[in-house]
DNA sequence: CAGCGATTCTAGCGTTGCTAGCCAATCTGC
DNA sequence: GCAGATTGGCTAGCAACGCTAGAATCGCTG
């Protein structure tokens, strides 16, 4: 058995290889540049092997969506564990927030942009999701206000922080003001 | 000279008619289904015709999403008028706004999700655009506190509607507590 | 060492957005 | 009223896309 377990060792390892390629890619160039073809060339393997290891190109993008959660998930428990209050957790979690979706454009739109084919919003949700959520919901937690359920509130200000985010990044919304519309949000839910 | 008059009528005409059937086929099929090909089909003309009145196929989108932000402003004025207080005001236009984007996904895209060349933050924005901003704005104004910027709150909650619309629209929000989320966000923008 | 599976590659299909160059219909000047 | 110029649409085709069938090659097994 230990030849089909190195074969899957080595499976699994140019699997992430793929993955690796495909967000650097994206990062650098824009999801544009992410084609079937380059992301072949880029691993140094021929076009078929990316469909012997995901469904389609969407599949890569839902892959590389699930690391950006995971990275994100750190980002934020770093901003919430650095801040003196709670009021101060919220402000630096949403700093941080919009702080990654402006500096890493192309895995943020994988993650909450693009349609990808990953369950979001249900248990069987991947565990780097509901990591990244709960990371939200910890540090929005602390100012529901009595009734108020956590769950919906932390859905609701992270609509409000990825709106901002994307209507910013499309220029949509001036650039300059940003800090000032986000003392706004926050000012609001933590109700001053 | 009235003859050079009758084509540059006749060619305005061709021109709206793209841009309906293009809107139509979107709203219809998607906009994966709006191919060059396609389009050309529906108004029975040749490809580079289109080519002919638009840049390019985000051209016709933009075109597009300008008719789409006509529209939404009526809604929005519609709504604000049958409101009896500020308060209503506010959220009938939230609902009206979430609830379009929900009715018209195309149209709602390629108004605020697809990258399209348009102005949309400085005066060179085209009318429908700050059209449909001050109906927000006119509806966000009267709960705006003292020393509040009204545009930079409106902008804020706009950024708000357009987060919950996309993420509850593409299954990263569950439907079902839509309402919810939308009464905590009139409910922290009010003060209450 | 021969044969057999599994796996990778070559080649190609159907579509996409977009464009070059031909061709015809229309307007202008004699 | 008619030849010449010009506008404008169409046919045909390019390069690139996601994806796949079938050939070919690799590595393990007896």
């Amino acid at each position: 058995m230990s030849i089909q377990a190195r074969r899957e060792r080595e499976r699994a390892e140019r699997e992430r290889l793929i993955v690796t390629a495909a967000r650097e890619l994206a990062e650098t160039e824009g999801w544009d540049a992410v084609t079937t073809r380059r992301l072949a060339a880029e691993i140094e393997y021929s076009q078929p092997v990316l469909y012997s290891h995901f469904k389609g190109k969407e599949a890569i993008m839902a892959a590389v969506a699930v690391q950006g959660c995971a990275d994100l998930a750190v980002e934020l428990r770093q901003a919430r564990a650095a801040a003196p209050g709670v009021r101060e957790a919220l402000a630096a979690v949403a700093e941080t927030y919009t702080s990654f979706a402006r500096r890493r454009p192309a895995l943020y739109d994988a993650m909450f942009t693009h349609l990808v084919p990953l369950p979001f919003a249900t248990q069987e949700a991947p565990e780097p999701l509901r990591e990244a959520f709960g990371r939200l919901l910890a540090a929005v937690e602390p100012i529901a206000a009595d009734g108020e359920d956590p769950g919906l509130l932390t859905e609701t200000f992270w609509a409000a922080l990825h709106g901002l985010a994307t209507l910013t990044r499309s220029g949509r919304l001036p650039e300059p003001a940003h800090e000032q519309r986000l003392a706004l949000l926050i000012g609001h839910f933590t109700g001053g």
